[in-house]
DNA sequence: AATGAATGAGATTTCATTCAT
DNA sequence: CATGAATGAAATCTCATTCAT
C-alpha cells in the first residue's frame, strides 16, 4: 500500500485514496466484475454507502484509477512524441528505457488491464490508451517499416506490458528481469531500427 | 461458425455443440462474469434450463469449451516433449510453425484466455495450462539458459498467443500476419539458440 | 380480488394475475413508488425474483395492469367515436351512460390513475390516455364551443373518473351515488349541447 | 418565483424560502417520493445537510409549505365559515369567487396536492384540509340537500381545484380560464341552491 | 430433450438522516 | 449558517441453479 500514515489511530481525509488502494488491489487479483463493491467496503471499514460518498459509480472508481496511475505514462508517452522524428537508435533507446521504469512504477495498474480486457473495451479509457500506443508505435519504427518490423515493435511493447506478470514464477530479482526485458525489447526495436 | 449440419431442416443432438459455440463467441467478447446463462440461452431460441440438460454448471461450459478446444495443442506439446534433448535449431523451429498453425485454429479459444485471465486461475484448467508451457519453453531453451534468453522464449510464446489479437488494427492479410509473428517468434529463439 | 380459485390449496398458473391483482391494490392504496416489489412478493408468499420471471421491471407490472383494465374503455371510447358527427344529444347520453358503468367497473384502475398522476406522465400509457379524452370531448362538445362549454365537458368527464373516491366519505349507496354523478355530468353535457 | 430580494448580491436569511420554492417546485412536478432531498439541495447550490439545518426531516419541509400557503385559503374558508345559515345565493357566489382568487394564487399547492394524494393521506394535514372541505360544502348547500345536489357541489370544488391543471393543454389566457370554471361553478352551487 | 416456475444469494445504487467541526 | 463524511435501511434488479413435468 502506499498511502502510510504514521499516525493509524485515525487516519482523516484520506478515504478516497484508500478506497483506489484497495480497489486496485482487489480488482487486479479477481476482476472487475467479480470484486464487489461490499468487499471493498468490508475490507475498508467502512459502508457500502461510504463509497458512494467518494465516487459516482462502481465505474468511477476504476475511471479514477486509470486517470491518475496513467498519468505519468501519458506524460512519457507525450515527451516521446515530440522527440524529432525520424529518431534516432538513441532516442529509441532511451524511450524504451524510460518506458520500462514508469511501467515498473505503474505495475499493478498494468496488472488490472491485463486481468480485466473484456472491462477496459467498455470502459473508453481503453481507446484513449490504444491511441497513446499508436502514437508510441510511430515513433520507435520507421513509417515505412514492415510487417515484421512492426511485429516486433508491438511485441516489444506487449512484452514489456505483460512482462513483470508472466514472468512471476520465473525465479530471480524483479529489477533484473525487468532489465532482462528492456534488454529484449530493446534488441527487437533495435532490429527494426537497422532494417 | 463451424456446426454445418447437412440436413438444415432439423438439428437433432448438435445442441450441446451449439452451446459450446454461442458460449464461446460471447465469452471471448465480453468476459466469463460479464456472459449470462441467460443470454446464451436467448441466443439460442432454448430456456436456461435447457442448458442444465447438457451441462452441469456455468463452468463446466467452459471447461468442456477447453478440453475440446485444447486437445490439438496438448497433443503437439506433448510430441514437442518427445523429441530428443536438447533439440537441434531445425526441431524448435519446427515446433514453432507446428505451434502456430495450432493456435491459429484454435484462435477463439486463446482470445477467451487473454480476456478471462482472473476466471482462468480459478479453473483448474489454468494450472495445467501453466505445466503445459513449461514443457515447451523447456524443450526451446537450453536448460542453463541466461535470465535474457528465458525471456527471449516467453516473449516469443507470449507473442504467439496473443498476436492476432493484438494486430487486429494493424492492416494486413491475416495469414501474412500469422507468418510475420512466427517469423518474430523464431527469430527470438534462434537467438537465444546460440547463446 | 378476481381470481377466486374453488381449490385454495394450490393454485397453478395464475401467479401472474395475482401479482397484478395486489399490484393493484396495493399501489392505489399506497401510490406507485411507495409500493416495493417486496411488499408485493411478501404479501403473495413469493420471492421478489418470482415476480421478475412474470414481468421484466417494476414499471412492467403497472404497464400490464393498465393495458388489461384499459381495455374496455378504450373499445368504449372507440365506439363513441364512430358514431356520427356531430352527434344527438340523445347519443352523448348513451355514451354518458356507458361511460359511467366501464369507469365502475374499472374503478380500482381510476384510484390508481388518481393518486399516481406524476408516475402517469412518464409512464407513456399517459399520453395515450390524454388522446383518449380528446377524441371523446371531440365527441360530446360541438367542435365551435365556448371556453364554458368546454371547461363543463372536462368537468363532467373530470367528476366521473373522481367521484367514487371523492365521495367516499358521503354516505349512501355506492350505486346511487354513482347515478347521481351520472345525473350532474349529463346536466353538464345537455347544458353544453344547447348553446 | 415570488421571494424577490432587493439585494441580489448577497442573500442572507432566504435560505428557507429558497428551500421551499425549490421543494414545492420539484415536488408538484415529481411527486413527493420521487424528489430527493439531494437534488432540492443540488438545485440550490447547498448540501443536504443544510437542508436539515433549516427544517427537520424531509416531511417538515412539506407541512411548512403547507401551513404557508394554505393560510389564506383557511382564512377565506373561515370567513365564510362565519357568515349567516343558510346564506343567500348572492353570499355563495361571493364565497365561490373569492374561493376562485384565492386558489389561483395558491396554484403550485394545488398542484402538489393533485399529483400527492398518496403521501397527502399520511400527512395529518390532510385531515385537516378534509375538515375545511367540509365546512365550505356545508355553507354552499341546503342543509337537507338532495345526493344530486350534494355531487354538484362537490364537483364544482374539486373542478375548481384541478381545473387549472387539467386545462394546461387547452388553448387560452390563464385568467380566462379561470373565469370560465368559475363560472361553471357557481352554475352548479346555483342550480343546488334552488332545490 | 427441454420447459415453466421459482428460489436464494447477492449485485449496484439511492435515500433520509446524523454529527463533529 | 453550513459542510464533509458517513451510515443503516431499503430499493430494483440479475444470476446461477433446481425440479417437477
Amino acid at each position: 500500500m502506499v498511502t502510510g500514515s504514521s499516525k493509524p489511530q485515525q487516519r482523516r481525509g484520506d478515504t478516497r485514496q484508500r478506497i483506489q488502494d484497495v480497489a486496485l488491489e482487489l480488482i487486479a487479483e479477481q476482476g472487475y466484475e467479480k470484486t464487489s463493491l461490499r468487499e471493498i467496503a468490508e475490507r475498508l471499514g467502512v459502508t457500502k454507502a461510504a463509497l458512494y460518498y467518494h465516487f459516482k459509480t462502481k465505474e468511477d472508481i476504476v475511471v479514477s484509477l486509470f486517470s491518475d496511475l496513467m498519468a505519468p505514462i501519458n506524460e512519457l508517452i507525450t515527451w516521446a512524441k515530440e522527440q524529432p522524428r525520424p529518431a534516432p537508435l538513441e532516442t529509441k533507446r532511451e524511450i524504451l528505457t524510460r518506458y520500462s521504469e514508469a511501467l515498473s512504477e505503474a505495475a499493478p495498474l498494468f496488472r488490472f488491464m491485463q486481468e480485466n480486457q473484456a472491462q477496459m473495451r467498455e470502459l473508453s479509457i481503453g481507446e484513449n490508451f490504444k491511441d497513446r500506443m499508436h502514437d508510441l508505435i510511430a515513433q520507435l519504427l520507421p513509417e515505412d517499416a514492415s510487417l515484421t518490423d512492426r511485429v516486433r515493435c508491438i511485441s516489444a511493447l506487449f512484452s514489456m506490458h505483460a512482462g513483470m506478470f508472466v514472468l512471476k514464477d520465473v525465479e530471480g530479482d524483479p529489477e533484473e528481469k525487468r532489465l532482462a526485458i528492456l534488454e529484449v525489447a530493446t534488441d527487437l526495436i533495435t532490429q527494426a531500427h537497422k532494417h
